[in-house]
DNA sequence: CTCTATAGCGAAACCGTTTTCGTTACCGTA
DNA sequence: TACGGTAACGAAAACGGTTTCGCTATAGAG
């Protein structure tokens, strides 16, 4: 069984020419009905599958577009978004045919040795997740050559889809606001590595503080050496020495408020009633503590899915470059109190 | 610039033919070593990229191996487990120069189509991660014609890698014996769909109650309807119903913990003074929460790394089948009270 | 000096498709 | 009857590599 069957096996069964059979086998419309049906089936039951770098050769088309993503750093890999934007992703793009070629990035290999696999493998297009900031240059150059889409990123030059992160931090002090908090600190993600998530996370902190006109929002922010429970557990604790009289924490983060979880313990702070909070991100555990956490989620399907049909656009000989902001959604739970009537 | 530039625009350049461009560059000894420098270097300096599709045709090899998933129950994706498993497969894979193809497998197709798009890539080999029961025949029938290994998944008369799930749950009891406990519970993966992990828990834990000469323990044995936390929950209040004498108890999960946690708290359980806990997969909040929890970390790394290169030892030709148990470490925080100087 | 072995290179077949182009047969129409 | 048009198929080139085989020098041995 099953030892490669060709066009030409089909063929010689058939007994008609392999171009012949490759027309009918493509919907072609110079082929007869009666026979176009023979050869249909005599090819279903030999268990033909046509050679994809045969076609691949000819057609200069691989179907195959590539994933990559940096794997610098640890988070990266069990970050809670990455997996579920790239499952949406794919979806998508398998349903248009498309399949999907897993390429990380080592930081030792500038992205150079990963756009010569690109190549290598003809891949149609690229899906750019989480790239290192050094890399984007050599993607960028290359990006006229093969069709790319940033996601949950922003590279210059490149259509990029992330979530608006802007307008969620604009809405998280609107709603502490509405809460009557007034001092509101801000634990922001790191300024080394930067990442445009925790910036534009605190870019929204600031513009919101100053359009309710708490103009010293600046003075509220304290930015975490990095994305892990610990870096937040000490930027909260730097926060507190700084601003006792802070009455709730917008963290970029929900890692950030796992940190702050162990100090609140540790000093008898309670939450909501001491100090409310807010995270980011909406991992699986912030619903099952107690009191929940009043988070956002990000859309994770529509960001994937965006992705792969503007993606898909590109290939289709679509220029523009755009970027597209996915809303994120605030799930309210039990962490932030109403101060309203008790001050 | 770039235009792919194949062996044929070298030839023409450095004044050989074609033929000869491709032995130099694969370093075959039939070439000067002067012409052989001049080859290389033109070849570097125009870009050239060997085509993949046409080496792959003639060669009826892909250097590509895919990796097949279950996307059924939306735990596999977001599964602890999944993404650290993968990415150490795919670095040992890459290391010896292969591409990783990602096919996930919904349930409708079974597992055919999947098949058939890896026929027709000319995968090298498969590994299979979290494949639903019933698409294993297929996988199995057609494992002759291209080398799989499952992981994380036992499946019959293919080669397995798989943590030691029954050695870790004798361990698991034998700790809680050390400490004192006699009336141990086990909150155990479900029956439908059953799988291998749930399944060797349930049977360690027996096994080790057993070598203990509690001979009760099936008494003891709850089975959770699902993997989530609220399948846990439930589990644990059937279990806290049927058996309110017993001291510890078991997770098959970390997920089961969590549960755990919402009812323990509603009722005003302390842990670990009124109930000692243990869960399994060390999920990352397990060390935040206030008493860190004793779980037990599979060891995704080696898992990862052993099952790339059992693939790798089938690709080159060995055909013995075997099945690999990689040890589980058992995470001790203080989830988990001495009852010895207590009763 | 002649013969043989070998090193170094080119020619060409081959891998499995797709696609263009030509050929034939047959239809309808004038 | 003659002619143009079309439907249905085959022949063959192309895609970009790899590899076998044959050829020509040159070196070394007798």
């Amino acid at each position: 069984m099953s030892d490669t069957v060709t066009i030409y096996d089909i063929a010689k069964v058939v007994g008609t020419s392999p171009g012949t059979i490759s027309k009918a086998l493509n919907g072609r419309h110079d082929v007869g009905d009666t026979l176009r049906e023979r050869i249909i089936e005599t090819a279903a039951s030999m268990g033909y599958r046509p050679n994809v770098h045969a076609r691949g050769l000819k057609m200069k088309k691989s179907w195959l577009v590539g994933m990559v993503y940096g794997e610098d750093e640890s988070d990266s890999l069990e970050h809670p978004l990455f997996l579920p934007i790239m499952n949406a992703f794919k979806r998508q793009m398998e349903h248009f045919g498309y399949e999907l070629l897993f390429l990380s990035q080592h930081s030792k290999f500038i992205g150079d040795s990963l756009l010569s696999h690109a190549f290598s493998r003809q891949v149609d297009g690229l899906l750019l997740m989480n790239v290192a900031e050094h890399a984007t240059r050599s993607f960028v150059t290359a990006s006229n050559a093969i069709p790319m889409v940033a996601c949950d990123a922003i590279v210059p030059s490149l259509s990029s889809v992330i979530t608006d992160n802007i307008m969620a931090s604009k809405e998280a002090v609107g709603y502490l606001y509405g809460l009557g908090h007034r001092n509101i600190g801000h634990i922001a993600g790191p300024a080394n590595p930067v990442t445009v998530g925790g910036d534009e996370r605190l870019e929204g902190f600031v513009q919101g503080m100053h359009e309710l006109g708490l103009l010293d929002a600046n003075q509220y922010v304290v930015r975490a050496e990095g994305w892990t429970p610990n870096h937040g557990r000490d930027a909260f604790v730097k926060l507190m020495q700084t601003h006792p009289d802070i009455t709730a924490v917008y963290c970029a983060a929900d890692f950030y408020v796992m940190g702050m979880l162990q100090v609140c313990r540790d000093k008898g702070i309670r939450i909501p009633a001491d100090i409310s909070v807010i995270g980011f991100d909406d991992v699986q555990w912030t619903a099952f503590v107690e009191p929940g956490f009043t988070t956002f989620r990000q859309n994770k399907e529509q960001l994937g899915t965006v992705a792969a049909n503007r993606l898909l656009a590109a290939m289709d000989g679509e220029q523009s470059i755009d970027i597209v902001r996915i809303p994120a959604e605030l799930v309210v739970r039990g962490s932030c109190r109403n101060v309203k009537w008790h001050t």
